[in-house]
DNA sequence: GACTGTGAAGCCATTCACAGCT
DNA sequence: AGCTGTGAATGGCTTCACAGTC
């Protein structure tokens, strides 16, 4: 049960358990099966077991799992047992949308400032967020101590504003921008492209007719 | 080159090909290696030619691909050669930032409505697109020839969307709602958690000191 | 000489199947 | 009896390495 090499596919499918955990305690279950999880999320009970089995030990043999017990293991894991808190570069629609979104707050994720160049919107609160500057960010980051940003800027912005976010000395970025963008080895970069999910779905629809 | 099943991580990538093609296309690059592509979107150059290899040669050997070539074919791969009508359910600010999202219309994407069921919303263009009552979607999506609905309602709301999507016969779902939903086997479902993508940037950032 | 296309090898993730608990 | 935890087997994706072509 020592650090070894996590795949990130078993990381992604703990944030949905973790979701999913937390749908169900609400309706007010108190225990749960490998295989109940696996149906409701769409995967195999043995995953579900393999997954939480590179942390530790979590259910019991004959019963099952403990969902608020799990819930709170597989939170700690992800590293959401504190608030993390998170800045969003670009006051556009995407940027906006982002910053209300309830899925953040409700995981532990808390918007601190929004950055944006256009004059009209600096000073102006979003949903009580208050919106700074491109200028003020690395003060703003070392101030509030954020460690995470998030691109939502238009894709020739991109990677100016990604230059910033790694001088101003963020651990990870999550870029929404349509485009490839470069930063040093050290930084946790991940791309949310959302068209990239648009075409896997045409992508599907054309071609895996007989399945 | 017949149907055989091909790697969603492929197709994924495709994507991501396709759209640093077009970018390097504006900037006038005419030929490019697998190398090159390799680098530049972070992954191995034979990784590049077994992606393409799945569809066919589209290559020249010694020389590299053509650019505007390569991704003609690509985009026609991903089905992308004519424009999809979308519709999305839900006028919040995802669904707002969504319909505005130029990411969308770049690639082939039209959103031709929006739906929700708050009446200060209905009848308002945002951004010259019409928002609906919910009631008119099976009518909207037949008349317009839909086959893609986006999800862009509160999750409380998502399962009862995904239906009323089902019903007015779509072909394949975006949801965008941090809930598990259920639809027919025959329906092409994808979920796009947007914390998920944050939730793994804060694994990575506590777990993997040693990389 | 340079770079693609591809069988073979290697590696990693998922599934199987059963031992181990409760 | 029921369900977890896990080594072994399977399957699939990625990398290697080189033959083929320009």
């Amino acid at each position: 049960m020592k650090a070894l090499k996590i795949p990130e596919a078993t990381v992604m499918r703990l944030s949905v358990y973790s979701r999913y955990l937390s749908q169900i305690d609400e309706r007010g279950v108190t225990t749960i099966s490998s295989a109940e999880i696996a149906d409701d999320v769409g995967v195999s009970p043995a995953q579900v077991r393999k997954d939480l089995a590179y942390f530790g030990e979590f259910g019991t043999r004959g019963v099952g799992y403990n969902v608020k017990d799990l819930n709170y293991h597989i939170i700690k894991i992800l590293g959401l047992s504190t608030s993390w808190p998170v800045i969003i570069a670009g006051a556009g629609n995407l940027g906006t949308a982002l910053s209300m979104y309830g899925g953040f707050r409700d995981r532990g994720f808390k918007i601190v400032a929004i950055f944006d160049n256009d004059e009209a919107k600096i000073g102006y609160k979003l949903n009580g967020i208050e919106v700074y500057p491109m200028g003020h960010l690395a003060e703003v980051v070392a101030q509030k101590k954020v460690k995470i940003g998030i691109i939502a800027v238009p894709a020739a912005a991109a990677q100016e504003v990604a230059d910033q976010l790694v001088a101003a000395k963020v651990k990870g970025i999550l870029n929404f921008a349509p485009r490839v963008i470069n930063v040093p080895d050290s930084i946790e970069l991940r791309n949310v492209d959302l068209s990239v999910n648009l075409e896997i779905l045409t992508f599907n629809l054309g071609y895996k007719r007989g399945r």
